[in-house]
DNA sequence: GCCACGTGAATTGTTCAACAATCTCCGTGT
DNA sequence: ACACGGAGATTGTTGAACAATTCACGTGGC
């Protein structure tokens, strides 16, 4: 049955492609349009036209859904459908809750970092200041979640890297559902680097100390475009 | 059409009683089985069996092991089934890094707390007690899961309360997997009493450090226990 | 004009029956 | 002892069906 084994192999990777997979697969497909841009929140997402378009039963989109509603990207309303979400401003309150919490203990608590670690900061910092520099919005945006994610990374546990994707995640859909102004990524550019600097230096209280200072402008600063954006 | 509504809600509330939360519904109900202890750690669970036992279909089955799945309750094995989790000692370790960085950090920055605040961690805390007089494993375990929730829930994140949920009823299947110990779960008591201390002495710096040298202690504590178990 | 009120269409929630893919178990031959 | 095949069981996915609920819209009363 070998033979036959790899025919089937060679047959799902070319075509359709899955068994006990399509759930996580059309959970990703959908992660990408709603992060990329496409599907902008608010958007409500018909099970019947979403189901054909991806050449999926009603039911297995269903099972996306529910991957895509735990991790809050999409928000399920009982008998009215799943919309892409539209974080409130209290969500953007909880979004930096948590990272007011994870990314300080993180630097806090995270241990000596090893060189690779810093290496890698010091590359994502690099990256956002060229795409500062060629004013390339969303590779800043890019860059600037990935420094984040790194500090993170210090904790070692999956965990906390998953939600920290999600909160992430979420963060993106609000700048989708805003106008996305280039100035508003631009200062944070430095503020990692200092951040950055401390740790480096073996500083990781101050690090932690200055992390929650940053998230408490960041989410002010933010809270503020988005009440403008509502006014508008 | 304001009294057929009233019959529907009533036939709903006595019969078999949902639509838009069967899903839901059968997540709580096997929850409760598995925290309870029914349906130890490592059990396979049917879906033709329980579908047919909970009356309800395959499809919707496999929503709730969907939900359960995402909380780590239960373990999915693609084409083999589904299983009440097993945790492992890299589960445990890991259970460990997430509480190691949130309950310290709760307590770190969590700000001075209410009256009210100190006031049910004192509850607890004299629950705990009584609990450990009566020499009531149980009522002890939930008594100081009780209280590392209160802990956690300074935070004041929605977020942080449901992962430290998680990870306490992982704590549940690690201890269903092994004999519980009576005398595993007393030493506990007096040390939550001791942060408990600290904290209303608004010395929340110290409050986090012991948290972290607590947990370090018994995460090691914990792991000998299974290593023992699993070499019985 | 405008608001309450059905009424019918559209959509979701759930079930059921089927089938393909995969795993498990068990005998067989070597 | 051990690889090799099947037969049966279980999971993964589909499609069609139906009940429950919401939505859009036209009607009538004020």
């Amino acid at each position: 049955m070998t033979f036959d084994d790899a025919l089937a192999a060679m047959r799902r990777l070319s075509s359709g492609a899955r068994h006990a997979h399509t759930g996580q697969w059309v959970a990703g497909a959908l992660r990408t349009r709603i992060a990329e841009g496409d599907l902008p929140p608010g958007t409500k997402l018909l099970e019947e036209a979403l189901g054909s378009a991806l050449g999926v039963s009603r039911n297995t989109l269903r099972e996306a859904f529910g991957i895509l509603a735990a991790e809050n990207i999409v928000t399920r309303v009982p008998n009215r459908g799943v919309f892409v979400a539209r974080p409130t401003a209290e969500d953007i309150a909880e979004i930096y809750r948590v990272r007011r919490y994870l990314e300080p203990a993180a630097l806090r608590w995270g241990g000596a970092d090893s060189g690779a670690a810093a290496a890698e900061r010091d590359a994502v910092i690099a990256r956002a200041r060229s795409a500062r520099d060629a004013g390339d919005v969303a590779a800043m945006a890019d860059a600037n979640q990935d420094f984040h994610k790194a500090v993170v990374a210090r904790a070692g546990s999956a965990r906390f890297d998953a939600m920290m994707s999600e909160v992430l995640a979420e963060m993106r859909l609000v700048f989708h559902g805003m106008g996305d102004d280039p100035a508003f990524h631009a200062p944070y550019v430095e503020a990692n680097a200092d951040i950055a600097a401390l740790l480096r230096a073996d500083r990781a209280d101050e690090a932690a100390e200055g992390m929650r200072a940053y998230l408490d402008q960041a989410e002010s600063q933010l809270l503020a475009a988005v009440r403008r954006e509502r006014d508008r």
